[in-house]
DNA sequence: CGCGCTTTTGAGAACTATCAACCGGGGTGG
DNA sequence: CCACCCCGGTTGATAGTTCTCAAAAGCGCG
């Protein structure tokens, strides 16, 4: 893990989450909210299947996930839902109620979860940190991120989607200390689809195809990367990439 | 069109390209750097196929379109490129290179245009109004549109993609003093295949269904949205949308 | 222990990509 | 001035991927 350049010395001490170069929330402020001289942060405690927030009501927060596992989800007036993103410890949530003042999408707990609160009123901002320095940077993140998820959407196969999806949380769960070879899904393959604009069948059969050829092991919801190099080389042939897409354009990258 | 509820009252005034309620640069910042007691902002012309910059470059401003039609392209190492965005006068451009610091895409100008200059040096911004103060919110803007273009990558078939995309185009047309129902394609249909994950065969096709079915008229790069109520039926009936995509996620609404 | 939900797997259909040929306009150069 | 070429767009035939519908198996949970 490289250092961490964010301009929060306050909070630059123990990242535990901070992934690559990039600035981030420090896991100091989501493990003791007064550490560092900082005010006492509020926190939630979200249970399975309860949500943090939903789409459409006024944001006055945003929140970093402090334990547990986040989706993200659009739910339309017919009731069904298209799932916007996973958040894991550490990552942010709620950001996109900073447009309009309202969220534009709702926060489910994927299993018992917690959550720091960070009023976004000016006054409380200022107190914690320089996050008001830091977040155009975190929004800009976030940014990149999505559109790295519509390049993936625009011109990837099932099977380099699936790859992509779990290099990418594979890494992330590693940075997060866990295995990075072997670990545990919590979401549904329908969740997984509708996140990587598959159906959930096509999400099982490609995992069950993977599997054939070697390059993991699934069952149920525990995953083993069991031939890393392979997966990414699931990108490799600029020609087996559709559309021509650029390389190097990866959620995992 | 209605108010700009922008929280820079000395920009406020002569928002033309104010879309909605949103937070909104102001075209008055885009037509004339000194208006409302504002520094002089630098703006650069730029030519038919030239970059305002290019991905990896540093970021040290974000731009403004003050006339003309960009896009934004990602470029892999094999020179494929991937269109992530089309942005007309008073769009914003650059913001993802607040992330790390250096542009992600490319912006290259699709007809001969001008960009106003938005330094983002901390002394420079806060001259600008409240930019500061506005910027997580056209972040957030930005973030809220990225994520409707995943959705509609998603879960939308060509169809559906073509007319939201042209839908979408008319509206921001119309914003700024255009035709709603008559205008012209500044972009190749490659460049369209490429932003709504298609080849530009099927939008060619696309397009010459929609004109079979009376719901526009399609020559070269002159489009007439004929049947404006139709096209929004396009996805009407939500057995009609793959995968059950929330109804209004669209993005032209 | 049975019920419901998730997951797997199959067969066929639908959609879109791919390959290929053709058309038309605009600019270039003879 | 005209022929030619190049580029963008259109259209056709075909193949491939993914969706849809369907049934059965696995698993957790009351």
């Amino acid at each position: 893990m490289t250092a961490c350049n964010t301009s929060m010395p306050s909070l630059a001490a123990a990242c535990a989450a901070c992934q690559g170069d990039d600035p981030c929330l420090p896991c100091s402020l989501t493990a003791s909210g007064d550490a560092a001289g900082l005010p006492l942060l509020a926190r939630r405690r979200v249970r399975r299947g309860e949500a943090l927030f939903r789409d459409g009501d006024p944001c006055r927060s945003v929140y970093v996930v402090r334990s547990g596992t986040f989706k993200s989800v659009l739910t339309g007036p017919d009731g069904h839902e298209q799932v916007t993103g996973f958040q894991l410890a550490g990552d942010l949530l709620g950001l996109d109620g900073l447009a309009h003042g309202r969220y534009a999408s709702a926060a489910i707990a994927l299993e018992d979860s917690e959550a720091v609160v960070l009023p976004y009123a000016r006054a409380s901002l200022s107190h914690v940190g320089d996050l008001h320095e830091l977040l155009p940077r975190l929004l800009g993140r976030e940014l990149v991120r999505k559109q790295k998820l519509a390049v993936l959407l625009a011109c990837m196969s099932a099977e380099q989607r699936l790859a992509s999806f779990l290099l990418n949380l594979s890494r992330r769960l590693q940075v997060r200390g866990y295995s990075a070879t072997g670990f545990h899904l919590r979401m549904s393959r329908a969740e997984i689809g509708s996140y990587l604009g598959l159906t959930l069948e096509t999400v099982s059969r490609t995992l069950s195809a993977l599997q054939e050829r070697g390059l993991l092991r699934v069952s149920g919801r525990h995953v083993e990367l069991v031939d890393r190099p392979a997966l990414v080389r699931v990108f490799g042939p600029p020609s087996s990439r559709r559309r021509g897409a650029p390389a190097g354009i990866l959620l995992h990258a």
